[in-house]
DNA sequence: CGGCATGTTGCGCA
DNA sequence: TTGCGCAACATGCC
């Protein structure tokens, strides 16, 4: 369930084990699972987040995880049974009580590393925008390099850390601006709009995503555009058209969606 | 059965 | 060297 609202709410159930102890890591699924330092005996002091990877500080060794399509964190009880697509088992101690961390991931496009120091894809993160904010002086710097479409830069996690095809979807639906808009035609109040687009839809979802931690009954989905194809536009009535970008689906509002582009 | 999916990487080609 | 399109990865769900 990963983007970054969804790996903001993993981390603070991660966060619940600081102060713990490594005490035994199991993974027999060597497309996860990739041990390049041993850290068990560490002392988990932080757990720490940018985009979608999560980065768990030990005394003496790191851990990242990435939840992928369909990656997942569950805290359970030691003597509790595997769960369904369990890759990678992690037991934590801290005074004398074991908590057994489980990473369940069906299609297995999540990663699990240990290591002794941080790895390339986590130093070629852009800054989160949730965490560090949005600096959008350097992001119009970097939208005006690109002849792509608006929407397939958004994907680029040197930019922004952390924004997958939902929330660039509703990122852009919110700011009025045609997803097939080549990035080197914003301006600064095209990325200041799509600034607080994505603003508004990491809050939303953030708000959603903690629900459904509570309440267990059925919630719907905070999204206006993303899953609504041939649906009204939640502003305007339009149908919402499909079509695919970078090779991935892009919902969006034919009439409000137009700024300043023309094919 | 066919098609689609919240992500990333690697390959071939222009 | 760079950018782009697309297949691949593996499985569930509609």
């Amino acid at each position: 369930m990963p983007e970054l609202p969804e790996v903001e709410i993993v981390r603070r159930d991660l966060a619940k084990l600081r102060g713990s102890t490594i005490v035994r890591i199991e993974s027999s699924d060597r497309r996860v699972f990739d041990a390049r330092a041993s850290v068990v005996g560490g002392v988990l002091r932080e757990v720490g987040r940018r985009g979608k990877w999560l980065r768990l500080e030990l005394d003496g060794g790191l851990v990242f995880s990435h939840l992928g399509m369909t990656g997942d964190w569950t805290l359970r009880r030691p003597d509790e049974a595997s769960l369904p697509f369990e890759r990678v088992r992690m037991d934590v101690e801290r005074r004398g009580k074991v908590t057994s961390a489980r990473y369940t991931d069906p299609r297995r496009f999540g990663r699990f590393i240990t290591t002794a120091s941080d790895i390339d894809a986590w130093r070629e993160l852009g800054p989160d925008p949730w965490l560090d904010g949005i600096d959008e002086e350097r992001v119009l710097g970097f939208m005006k390099k690109r002849k792509r479409a608006v929407k397939e830069v958004l994907l680029d996690q040197s930019l922004l850390a952390g924004v997958g095809n939902i929330l660039a979807i509703e990122a852009l639906w919110n700011a009025k601006i045609d997803p097939r808009t080549p990035a080197g035609r914003l301006n600064a109040r095209d990325v200041h709009e799509i600034a607080k687009g994505l603003r508004a839809i990491i809050a939303r979802t953030l708000a959603y995503d903690e629900k459904m931690v509570k309440a267990k009954g059925h919630i719907k989905a905070p999204f206006r555009v993303y899953g609504h194809a041939k649906e009204p536009c939640p502003r305007c009535g339009t149908t919402l058209e499909a079509i695919v970008q970078g090779g991935r689906g892009t919902t969006f509002c034919p009439h409000c969606q137009r700024s300043h582009w023309r094919p």
